[in-house]
DNA sequence: TCCACAAACTAACGTTTGTTAGTTTGATTA
DNA sequence: TAATCAAACTAACAAACGTTAGTTTGTGGA
C-alpha cells in the first residue's frame, strides 16, 4: 500500500499556490487569489495552513533538501567527477520533472524567506560549494578542461536550474533523453 | 560633447528603482520604498514618473529593444552560423555588464507588465525564433552536432539569460575574458 | 439521536498600497 | 524686484492586503 496515500487539504493548497506562485511570483500572489483557485474563501484556508509566509517555506525548503539529499548520494559513491556531473545532471532533470512549479518557487521568491532565509541560504551555498568542488577536482585531474571554475559551474547551474521555465513546454518529456541531450550539450559542447 | 549629459531626476529614479527591482522583485517593491532610496517623499515621484508600471516598462522596454536590434545587426552581417553564435554571446555579456539590474527586471518581472505584455512578448519570441534558426542552420550544414534544437537553444539562452545573476559579484570583469570563456563552454564543451 | 469534528462561512480589523490634489520652497530669469 | 518653474512637500483617498474571531454546515461514529 505504499503512496497510496490521498492529498491532504492542505497539500493541495500548497500545490495550487506554487502554481499560482509560478505564475506571477509570491508578492504579486494574494490569499484571495489562492482561495479562489480553491474555490474558498480567504478565511477558510486558514484551516489548514498557518500562513501565506508558511506556504512559500513548505514548498522551497523540500525542494532545497532534497537537493542536499540528492547531492549527498552523488558523492556517496565512489564515481569520476565527469560521472558525477553526469549524476548531477539527472537530478536536476528528475526534480524539475517532478515539481516545476515548485522549483520556480525556489528560482525567484526565496528571497521572501524571512526567518527561514538563512537556513536556505545556507543549504544553497553548500550545494553550490560541493558542485564546484567536482568541477575543480576534475580541472586538477586533467578529466576537464582547464577554464574559469566559476564559468562552468555558473554556466551548468543556470541551464540546470532554468529547466523549469521550459521543460513545461514540452508536454510529456523523456527524462532519460532529456539528461542525454544535456549531458552531451553541457559536457562535450555542440561545436562538431 | 558626446555622451556627457548629465542623469536627469527621472533617469535617476528608474536606476534607482531597478536596482530595488533587482533584490525583491517589482510586486514587493512599494513606491514608499523607492522614494525612501531617492531621500523624498512617494507623492514627490509622480514629479517625473507617470506610474510604477511605467518605470517597470522604461526598464524592460529598453533593454528588450536593444536585443532585438543587437540581433538585426547580427544577422546583417554575413557570417558563419557559429560565428553568429559568438557573436550572441558577445551581445548577451555586453548588456548584462551594461545593466544587470535592468536584466533582473527582464527577466523575473516582464509578466507584470501590463498594456505592453504583448509587445514584449512579440519581440522576445522573434528573438528566439532567430536564435532557434542560427542554431538550426548550422546543424543542417553539419556545423553544429545533431542535438534537439530545442535543448540547444535553452540550454544557451539559460546561461546566457542568468549573467546579470553572478556577474555582479566578480567585480570588475573582463569583458572579452568573460565571452572568450563561455563561447568555449557553450560551444566545445567542456570535456577534454 | 446525539455528539464531535473537519471545513467551510461572514464580518471585520488594522495596515499598507498606488495615486491625486493642492501647497511650499528655492533657485533662475526677465 | 517680480515672475517663473522645477521639484519638493503635507494630507488624504479608496482599494486591497494578510489575518483573526466567531459561527454555521454537513458527515461519520457512539
Amino acid at each position: 500500500m505504499l503512496s497510496m496515500k490521498k492529498e491532504t487539504r492542505k497539500q493541495e493548497i500548497i500545490r495550487v499556490a506554487s502554481k499560482l506562485f509560478k505564475n506571477k511570483g509570491y508578492s504579486a500572489v494574494t490569499m484571495r487569489d489562492v482561495a479562489k483557485a480553491m474555490d474558498m474563501k480567504a478565511a477558510s484556508l486558514y484551516n489548514h495552513i498557518n500562513s501565506k509566509q508558511a506556504i512559500l517555506q513548505d514548498i522551497i525548503l523540500n525542494i532545497a533538501e532534497e537537493f542536499t539529499s540528492g547531492m549527498a548520494m552523488v558523492l556517496a559513491k565512489d564515481n569520476s567527477n565527469v560521472e558525477r556531473l553526469n549524476a548531477l545532471i539527472a537530478l536536476h532533470v528528475r526534480i524539475a520533472v517532478e515539481n516545476p512549479e515548485g522549483l520556480a518557487a525556489l528560482n525567484t521568491d526565496w528571497m521572501h524567506l524571512e526567518e527561514k532565509l538563512d537556513y536556505y541560504l545556507q543549504l544553497r551555498n553548500d550545494y553550490e560549494n560541493n558542485f564546484r568542488n567536482i568541477i575543480a577536482n576534475g580541472i586538477e585531474n586533467n578529466q576537464i578542461k582547464s577554464i574559469d571554475v566559476e564559468v562552468i559551474l555558473f554556466s551548468m547551474l543556470s541551464t540546470l536550474r532554468s529547466l523549469y521555465l521550459w521543460l513545461p513546454k514540452k508536454g510529456t518529456v523523456n527524462q532519460k533523453d532529456l539528461t542525454e541531450s544535456l549531458a552531451q550539450i553541457l559536457i562535450e559542447g555542440i561545436n562538431k
